[in-house]
DNA sequence: ATGAAAGCGCTAACAT
DNA sequence: ATGTTAGCGCTTTCAT
């Protein structure tokens, strides 16, 4: 059926090792049967089977990654950086969606171990102990969570989140709402704890609500009830979720940023989206996905643990402002006015 | 390193072609040594090695996937589904994003070819004959694309397009913009027939503009000439390039819908992320990828050509109007009116 | 019902 | 520089 390193061999008249060589060590076969074999090879069509060679050397050259939604952007942009960065180092990636589900999680990675080198973990909702097992099976590299000993991509996401609540506290708002996402999501811890510092720190008050699903309708969701708690400002779990926030807000007619701020975590692309002012904590996706590959590799190449190279890559944050966001009005600072505009109509 | 089969029947005391037949067979082999086979499995952790397997059984139990921007909303819904589905009749998916290059996308076919059952290629920006030549190299299922005998998901575009356009006229639009996206894009020229037929039938005037990048700067890029040629809608490649478009508008002080109308094509999702009032040809994107999934296995099963089973599927579209979308007003067929709307700033 | 052995396509010693 | 051979982990005849 399809063709084998042996026709290779009959073509060009050359034992198969010579056409095994031929491709992987160039420069340990004479130049002239050299181009004749990937003459030949060209004609046949021949491509190596990956996974027979995966099966000899023990290396497949695919690399799994696993995020919990496809369809949200902050993922996907992840993944695109993924994927770039693994062509570019010549390996394919094999994907699976985990539909927000722990247990998903862990049986994919059990199916693709054997057929990868190691597997690239976006925000990992599963609990520590799965973790811990599945780290036995395969290299793993984690994105967005931190576990003891694992190589792993951060983000700052305290610290942007307290960069977001100082630009509200400084804007005069005195009491936001902070609405949390997925409860295992390690990136929520931090803004969570990034939020509490950031408030005692500048004397705003927050209100925290949640947990509601990382999507659109999580906003939707989430908008009325910050609304009801009379808040100025609402920070985001990401920018789906604020893009949700925003468009309810928008169906109650209440204006934004006039009666309350709106701040997501996300990539910048998706805060680009909307035409209403939201102020987005950039989050470097792509470049963790790329950074996560570039991890993997790398500690494929050393399996003892080296010295000098870090298992940990460490992404800044930042805040991106698209408005000329308005401090609350006077006596809004107690949530009446935003309430008001809506129990008006 | 990993645990083999050898260990499982050294464990169990038996020999490997039980522990093989109990995990593919499992009817042939006695309920007792079954149970215990799979105990010991169990205990050790063993997986089977799908590549191994496949080497033998000429199935991987992969399916490959290539898209042109995995970033895009358009086509992660496709792939959602792809997974989704994959994951249900145990496949794993093999990823690729092609970056919108029709050579990448050739090249990546290619690398996966050996390793996969199949390949799903959805909106291939690929000339016909790259095409043709790879479809001897793997079975092969188009998504949005009809090339001569290949076996595709097929989304009406041309009736979403006449949809579309129907519905503006209804409104009284007498001049709309057509934005065209990448000129390969077997979509986009059923669109573009579909709301050329319309526009004829239905005595509208229409400007084709393009071709733009499918993207949010796309569209940002596309308002401004729309606005230079004075029409009272918009009808947008796809959602993203819609979005950017709303959000040029805005920017340049022009209100939706009352200046001008906005349409996309796209998956619901997306356009449900702006607050401006953006009617939706609303493509199922998430079904035809399952969909495609279904076809490639289905042409596995019955590698001739069977009676009966259709290598065709094709997917409906559905107009979405998201808003009480206003009728131009008086005066403004000509365009002045939009057109003034940015002079004046 | 179970085992022994051949071999899938490839690479890696080990010859020569 | 090139050929020979022994597997990688698995399934699948063919025996028993």
């Amino acid at each position: 059926m399809a063709v084998t390193i042996h026709e290779v061999a009959k073509g060009a008249d050359v034992s198969v090792s010579t056409v095994s060589r031929a491709f992987t060590m160039p420069e340990m076969v004479n130049a002239a049967t050299r181009r004749k074999v990937l003459q030949v090879a060209e004609e046949l069509g021949y491509q190596p089977n990956r996974a027979a060679r995966g099966l000899v050397t023990g290396k497949t050259g695919n690399i799994g990654v696993v995020v919990p939604d496809v369809a949200n952007p902050f993922f996907s942009a992840m993944l695109k950086g993924c994927t770039a960065r693994a062509r570019e180092v010549r390996h394919v990636v094999f994907l699976a969606d985990a539909a927000e589900d722990p247990r998903v999680e862990a049986e994919v990675v059990g199916a693709m171990a054997k057929q990868v080198d190691g597997v690239v973990l976006c925000s990992p909702r599963m609990q520590s102990e799965h973790l811990e097992r599945l780290v036995g099976t395969t290299p793993i590299v984690l994105i967005n969570r931190d576990e003891a000993g694992l190589p792993a991509v951060l983000m700052d996401s305290a610290d942007g989140a307290r960069q977001a609540l100082e630009h509200l506290a400084a804007l005069g708002h005195r009491r936001v709402a902070h609405l949390t996402g997925p409860p295992a999501s390690w990136a929520g811890e931090q803004r969570r704890d990034g939020v509490r510092a950031a408030a005692a720190a500048g004397d705003v008050e927050t209100v925290e609500l949640g947990p509601f699903p990382p999507t659109f309708q999580g906003g939707v969701q989430a908008a009325d009830l910050a609304l009801a708690r009379g808040v100025t400002a609402v920070l985001a779990f990401n920018d789906l979720m604020a893009v949700g926030v925003l468009n309810r807000l928008a169906a109650r007619g209440v204006s934004v940023p006039g009666d309350i701020s709106v701040t997501g975590f996300d990539d910048i692309e998706m805060s680009a989206m909307t035409t209403e002012p939201l102020t987005t904590v950039r989050m470097p996706m792509e470049a963790a996905g790329r950074a996560a590959v570039d991890l993997l590799l790398d500690g494929l190449d050393a399996p003892e643990p080296r010295d000098g190279v870090p298992t940990h890559r460490w992404l800044g944050t930042q805040l991106i402002v698209r408005s000329t966001t308005a401090p609350p009005r006077e006596g809004t600072t107690d949530g009446d006015t935003a309430t008001r505009a809506l129990v008006g109509r």
